[in-house]
DNA sequence: TTCCGCTGGAAACAGTTGTTTTAAACATAA
DNA sequence: TTATGTTTAAAACAACTGTTTCCAGCGGAA
């Protein structure tokens, strides 16, 4: 079971240095010394360092998806009218995020590497996530609209990135931020206390009122 | 005046640059040769790639930093009681944010930049943002106090960091973001748009309900 | 004119990158 | 045993990185 030993060790290794300083910054030669494998392991397991990235991201999103499409199914076995209100699907998606990593790895460097998959340019990861993952996306934001039918397409399209956004953002940042907080408010923040903090700022965005209609852009003065 | 042609010719190429690839993905190389400039330029009025990397950023936080002081001096001058309502402040930020790359750069570009600032290693950059640019922001900080005494010091700390992550977020990936939404929604969106959008949501979520106080975390079943 | 500081061009520097190849060792299973 | 698939070791590969050096040209000042 050495084969198995090498892979894992590799993976858990790349995942740590690639969300303390990105893909491009890490070299495979950092990441071999430190999980103390030979450099040609990186190519014969993985072929080449790309497929190392999407090995990282599947070995997170792999079980995510399947536990996430499995909640959803049973959210819509329990709401026989097919609409479920926001908050059960907000807490729902929440709650999936939080069990994956739990069970082997760090929540911390998960959101970590997905603000690394929207920021970098690498782009064959950005096209590899919405190709293999895309789908329970979709699904997800199938349901949100039921659940607010009040809300224009285009709209409610935004508002899911501008709390993509919130959420991404400050989980991958999670450790700078947590420094100021604790030295400002002698507070400690656990990501638990993050997402009680974050769930009625994200109600509120998503059930915010409507804005004014655009006006046609008038000439500059 | 060939000298300050070679200069911006290098930091009009490479603002671009950087904000379609990342720092450690563009070289000193492409950009010389897509600015029609000999590599050495760079190190010569530069001095490195790093002080390359920081002259991009001040060139748009300079003017910045200078327009918003001014503009919260004005605002500070009109309400003589020190409290300026959220919403103008947001506004005034707002307007701020819009008025310098319009002068003569891409706020898309920009706001990409912000974004790379944030998520990509660049220990370097972080600071020397946070050193040179870090009192607007205290200041600015200190006026959104003001105007929500309401909410706990804590508190109105993370829901800021929650909206700058939306802005950030959605700004810095708003080319693939439109592209999605002209596809399924057959709408234009201008960045003037998007900040209409964004107003309301931001209010919102500052004016959330108050979370639920901390549980003490229960022994994991 | 001569001189000097600034700029530009081409080349070279030394180091790192991802990847491949060679070889020898190792375990497990047919 | 003979295979088979893993792993390590060491070295080399070609390409690319940021940086430096050397030298020719330039403009304006003496």
């Amino acid at each position: 079971m050495a084969q198995t030993d090498t892979v894992t060790r590799i993976l858990d290794t790349a995942e740590v240095l690639f969300a303390e300083r990105g893909f491009a910054e890490t070299s495979l030669r950092t990441i071999t010394s430190k999980a103390r494998v030979n450099l040609a392991a990186v190519n014969y397991h993985f072929g080449s360092k790309k497929a190392l990235i999407q090995a990282v991201f599947a070995r997170y999103l792999d079980p995510f998806t399947v536990r996430f499409h499995h909640a959803l199914d049973e959210l819509e076995a329990r709401h026989d009218d097919g609409v479920i209100p926001l908050e059960e699907l907000l807490e729902t998606m929440a709650r999936t995020v939080l069990e994956v990593p739990a069970e082997k790895h760090s929540l911390k460097v998960f959101m970590k590497l997905l603000g690394l998959a929207y920021s970098q340019a690498q782009g064959h990861l950005r096209r590899y996530i919405q190709e293999e993952y895309g789908s329970v996306f979709t699904r997800f934001v199938e349901l949100v609209r039921r659940a607010t039918p009040e809300l224009p397409d285009a709209e409610r399209f935004w508002r899911l990135h501008f709390v993509l956004g919130t959420v991404i953002f400050t989980l991958s940042g999670l450790d700078a931020l947590r420094d100021i907080a604790e030295k400002d408010y002698q507070e400690h923040v656990s990501v638990r206390d993050l997402i009680r903090r974050l769930r009625p700022v994200v109600v509120a965005a998503l059930n915010a009122p409507l804005p004014p209609p655009a006006l046609p852009r008038a000439k500059a003065s």
